[in-house]
Formats: structure tokens, sequence, C-alpha cells
DNA sequence: GACACAATTTACGTATGCATTATCAGGGAG
DNA sequence: CTCCCTGATAATGCATACGTAAATTGTGTC
């Protein structure tokens, strides 16, 4: 999974796969998202219809049904004069983000642990840990990172709740950006190969609670660490 | 976030009333959105684009915005040659809606009793809670729902987290048709007053913890006994 | 009568036209 | 030098035009 759209890797493990990118709209969506989340544009960028439609070589229209869609994910602000305008992530968007984000994801664990869970998804988590604790062996903290990634996003995707996944999907989209730059600058997460294989053997033990209880730790702490680290740089333009 | 959605069915709550509709998009959204909410636009029913464009007179342009906004919002699907879709909601969608609805609202609770509630708003809840056994006790299940809906919607209002009121408000919407339908049609709720009134003693008396437990105990009897009723009903297409 | 195929209709996706109105520059008053 | 007013500029919101492709209707064959 690339670092870039929560949404095309949900698109890219999803069985049905949009592959007919017949459509302007979709592709005008597509790629301003990925110039938000990766960062070419950045918060406070501004962009009028024309000027994306140029870029992206169509006319205004399906640039606006994009912008359109990209304000309702809380990705931008459409201004009437201005364009859109990627908005910025502050301390307390993080803390926002973190907040539901734990509550979802608790639940996401738990109706895993509930269900079961199978051998090969089971495998794919360990494996995810796995990766992380090499990457974090290694040093690497975009490896870390990208393994990580995996890990919640395989977790909410066995919940089998499409809403919670389409949920949890958007605070990811809108964290991502803060997530990637304050990687470099957060403590070493030493001890999240621990915490998720503590998760993944809640789960493979059918530990519901347990489960739920782990993982919103988990992601509370998360999310403290990171917003008192933004607080504490002073970044509130993310 | 939607400019009507949930908050304009309580508008008498919401502070900034929309009075500017100079914009014909929002028109469209707030007018398909309300007849969809209504009921007049039954699952499964269909509408052109440029059917909805004749009647809400104007072109077709603000129409395929607003259907954009509400495909994203679930409340509809695009089929590329039969317009739009009210989407039908099964009891296996109330399911989903349910357990994150639990989840958010559980922690709404928490938040509003972790930072306390001014004497107002406490008030307010208070009163909501009176309303629905007023409503009860005069067998009135509309106002009941009424006063239940209130007070739900200002209790997480008073979470202060803009996403998780959006989220929330998303899948309240989603749900509603599903829940006046069976209004009629389910045991009537006379535990809620005792339940939501425990509530409001939680969040009162700064109790975090009970506050959530005690929502998403609420919640999660809810969710259980409307999933039920649509499966013993045979209820799929609501 | 059923079915295959062609002609026609039509809904959509996108492009473009146009009136409105906010923004900005420039000049004059204080 | 600063501020205000006015006209030019430009971005938008919406209407409309248009080509494409799906759906539907009609026709002929078996």
């Amino acid at each position: 999974m690339s670092p870039t759209s929560r949404v095309d890797a949900l698109s890219s493990i999803d069985a049905a796969a949009p592959v007919d990118r017949s459509n302007q709209a979709d592709v005008a969506y597509d790629r301003l998202k990925r110039l938000i989340l990766d960062g070419a544009l950045p918060a406070g960028a501004q962009m009028l219809e024309q000027e994306a439609a140029t870029r992206l070589n169509m006319s205004r229209t399906p640039v606006r049904e994009a912008m359109v869609r990209l304000r309702q994910e809380g990705m931008v602000e459409i201004r009437p004069r201005h364009g859109m305008r990627v908005l910025p992530v502050s301390a307390r968007d993080m803390a926002e983000i973190y907040e539901v984000l734990t509550a979802l994801e608790g639940i996401a664990a738990e109706a895993v642990a509930r269900k079961g869970i199978a051998a090969r998804p089971l495998a794919s988590l360990r494996a995810a840990v796995a990766d992380m604790d090499k990457a974090l062996e290694a040093g690497d903290l975009v490896n870390w990172a990208e393994a990580d990634e995996r890990f919640h996003f395989q977790l909410v995707q066995l919940s089998g709740n499409s809403r919670l996944i389409q949920m949890v999907g958007q605070l990811w989209d809108q964290a991502h950006r803060a997530r990637m730059l304050t990687l470099q600058l957060r403590p070493t997460p030493t001890n999240s190969v621990t915490e998720h294989a503590a998760l993944v053997d809640a789960i493979a033990s059918g530990d519901p609670e347990s489960a739920r209880q782990i993982h919103e730790d988990h992601r509370r702490r998360a999310g403290k660490m990171l917003v008192e680290l933004l607080e504490r740089l002073g970044l509130t333009q993310l």
C-alpha cells in the first residue's frame, strides 16, 4: 500500500475494482486527493476551478464535482472566489480525529474478535506486525508506518461493517499528512509491536472485550502522543 | 458538514439558521434530502436528473451536485442511466449503523461527562427527558421520538467534536426512515426515560466511564431491538 | 410466438456560455 | 501617507449545448 490514498488502498483490496476510470470526475477526485495527501498541495494551498481544470486537462465541470466530494470528506473547504483551500490540521483537529478513531477502531477490534478470524487474515495481521518489527529494527520509520497502516486497515476491513470502514478511512485521510510529518519527530514506536501482538492474541483467542480495550488504549496513547507533540512544536498548520 | 441534514430538522436548536439559501445546489440538496427523509421518496425510488431539475425548477447542474452529495452520505446510489435511487435500509444495515452509533454516542457521553456540563445544557437535557416522559404518558410516540432525537442530538453536540457530530448525523439520517417506520411496531419504550435519566445523572456527576457505559448499553439495546424487529417482520426495504 | 438485431430515443458526462458579484487596482480626498 | 470610492477584472454558479452510449422500441426471421 503506497503512502497515498486510503481510498486507493481500499479499491485494491475490494473485490469490485473500479477499473473503468473512464470518468473524468473520478480522475479529478483521485488526482486532487493524491496531491493533498502527498503534500504537493500543503495546508492552506488554494486552487481555482479553472486552474485545476487546466492542470488536469479537462473542463471545470468534473473538477467542480471532485471538489465538492473533497469538501464533504473534510479535506478542503470551498470559498466562493478563492477556489478550494486545503484544510490545515491542527492539534485540536488531531485530538478530534483520534478521539473518534479510538472508538471506531475499538469496536472494529471487538467485532473481529467476536466474529472470529480465519487463518488467512490472522496470518496477514501477524505478518503486518512482523513487518513493523523488521522496519523498526532497520530504523525505517516509513516502512514501519506503512506496516502499521496496513495492520489497522486490515483490521477494520475484517469488521465487515461498511460504514465503519468508510468512516475510519475518512478520518485516516484527514490525519494522514500530520502523521507523515510527525513521523520523524515522534519518539520511536518501540512498544507498537508488543501492543499489536497483544491485540492479535486477544482477537485470535476470541476475547472481544480485551481486544477492544487493548486497541482503544493503543489508539488513545498514539493520539495523545501526537497531539502533545503537535502542541509542543506549535504545529497548527499541518 | 452538510448544511441541512440532521441539523435542519432541529434547526430550532441550531443557532445559525441558513437563511441565505441563495444557492441552488443547496436548495436541491435540502429538498431532495427532505423528500427522502420524509418518505416521499421511498426506498428504491428513482429520480432522473432532469426529472428532479424540472420538479425543483432549476437546471441539471445544481441537481447533479446535490445528488453527488447525497450519494456520499449514503442516502442514494447513482446508476448511470437510472438517475439516483433511494437506498433501502435492511436489517443488516441497521445493525451496522447501530454498531457504529453505539460507539460514537458512547464517547460523546463520555466526553461530555469528562468536560463537565453547564447548567443550561444540563437543564436542556433534562427537559428532553421530561418531554419523553410526557409524550409516553400521552401515548404519543411521534413526540416521544422527537424528544428522544433532541436528547441524543444535544448530547452529541455537547461533545464539541465536529467530526463526531457530523458522523453521528449521517448515521442518524440513514436510519431515520427505519426508525420512523418501526415506531408504531416496536414495543413501547417504557425504560427509555429511566435510562436517559441515569445517563444525565452520570454526566452531571462527572462520571465519564459510567456515562459511556450507560449510553452504550442504551444504544446497543435499542439497536438490537430494532434489528430483531426488522428481521422478524422481514422488512428489508425500509 | 419467441428471439435476434437494427433504429431510435434518451440520460448522462462533459464542455461551454453567460450573468452575477466579489476582488483588486488606481485615483482622489482627507 | 492613509483611507475611501469607483471601475476593471475575474471566478463563480448555473444554464445550456453536444457527443456518446445505454436502453428501448420496432422489425423481420425462424
